[in-house]
DNA sequence: ACGACATACTTGACATGTCAACCATTCATC
DNA sequence: GATGAATGGTTGACATGTCAAGTATGTCGT
């Protein structure tokens, strides 16, 4: 480890060095997605959407009209079923998305998009896909490559 | 873009390519952290104390004798005041911190960190040290100072 | 066919973020 | 030095995570 001051002691007001350059990505990481997550909420908030809630929308949109399982679209979104019960709850409220008892399994719940979700969908792809860049266009397409590759690494060593 | 299935793909069932590597990597970032956090949380959770408890008493406890101001807490956390002084009331509920409202600014109202958090934190301490090293030890040193280079150009892009 | 176990949720309880509204104190400026 | 704006915090309301417990359905072994 250097003795300069990193930039991210700086930001947490933290006078002595990390402990370990570990130490110093953890929290470059988590700190990172709160500032992008932050961002991205923002491009959404006139929308009346959450990111979780645009999220959901685009999973289900991508299963067609068969729709998923509520464990299943837990699983992608890396959440308990609690939590997305919940979360599709506000968005059958809002008429974005519609449920049904699977007749195969009817232990399954089958959540499907409704029209005014892809509605919605429509309007807003445009300025999340712009707001992506956005976040990340400071970085070079390799930067960005080796990115991905090194987040990439750290949740595949995770997964086992 | 090649026409490659990503690993982050698979993760989530998407069988289109990302529209962007910038949309990749966002992704990345967000389900990374998510990942690291819920892997940091694991080893705190026989201490009743969240991530979050953690990190203020690590603040605090850096803060020394003369304590720090709820606002002065919430820009090190990027987090709102309304969930700093909740947060607080928790950790001052089970005795770690205590709080007394300055006498320079009587707005002001300053928190400290008591005996018992020293103490929690003198335990777990090198616990959370050996977890950070196990969260990014799949790295070598130059990708771990590789990745800590290109978060923080991400959000120094974001602070202006 | 029946009971034990597993699976797919759902509900309740609580921690965390975040917005809006509010109170107390301080500052700026006339 | 009184008054209106700014600052520091708290409270209320609601979305999101997460654990524990409960319900309905399905599967398996015998």
């Amino acid at each position: 480890m250097s003795d300069e001051v990193s930039a991210l002691q700086r930001e947490i007001g933290q006078k002595r060095p990390f402990r370990s350059r570990s130490q110093e990505a953890v929290l470059g990481i988590l700190r990172t997605a709160d500032v992008v997550r932050r961002y991205l909420a923002r491009v959404l908030e006139p929308y009346d959407v959450t990111p979780q809630q645009y999220n959901v929308l685009r999973i289900l949109r991508g299963a067609g009209t068969e729709g998923l399982p509520t464990l299943t679209i837990g699983e992608r979104m890396l959440e308990d079923s609690p939590g997305v019960t919940r979360l599709i709850d506000r968005l059958v409220a809002k008429g974005m998305v519609s449920r049904q008892r699977s007749r195969e399994d009817r232990r399954q719940v089958l959540c499907r998009i409704a029209p005014p979700g892809l509605d919605l969908l429509g309007q807003i792809n445009g300025l999340v896909d712009a707001r992506d860049d956005d976040a990340l266009g400071m970085l070079t397409p390799d930067e960005q490559k080796e990115l991905i590759r090194l987040l990439d690494r750290i949740r595949a060593h995770h997964q086992a």
